[in-house]
DNA sequence: TCACTGACGGGGC
DNA sequence: CGCCCCGCCAGTG
């Protein structure tokens, strides 16, 4: 597996119960800022994998589950963000940037 | 080898 | 505020 995705991978595994993140945040956490559509390329192959990625916590900009097509039942990225105490109201997260992970600074 | 395709994001109009 | 275009770069045919 290349080294892109080992370091797409590792900072996902350290998003936070509770908390989510973004893809372009991610791109640039592991060197490659403006690459956001290669992180989320990375999680179309990041299922079945140990440790678990949780995948369900990335989200776009917007707050907005994009990926949830990608988990073989449509509803189970907003199940699984609901059993974390999200609030998902039209496949948005409801205030996104409080539960927003933003480490350092 | 070339062309096209994305779980995206930002800029221009 | 919405729509369009372009850069990002690994995979795939």
């Amino acid at each position: 597996m290349n080294e892109f995705y080992e370091r797409v991978y590792a900072i996902v595994r350290k998003i936070p119960r509770g908390k989510v993140s973004t893809y372009g945040d991610i791109a640039e956490m592991v060197g490659s800022k403006g690459s956001a559509r290669m992180v989320g390329y990375a999680m179309n192959h990041a299922h079945g994998l140990s440790p678990a990625v949780p995948a369900h916590r990335v989200v776009n900009r917007n707050g907005v589950l994009t990926g949830k097509h990608h988990f073989g039942m449509p509803t189970l990225m907003q199940q699984l963000l609901e059993n974390e105490g999200h609030v998902i109201l039209h496949d948005q997260i409801q205030d996104f940037e409080k539960v927003r992970w933003k480490p350092r600074k």
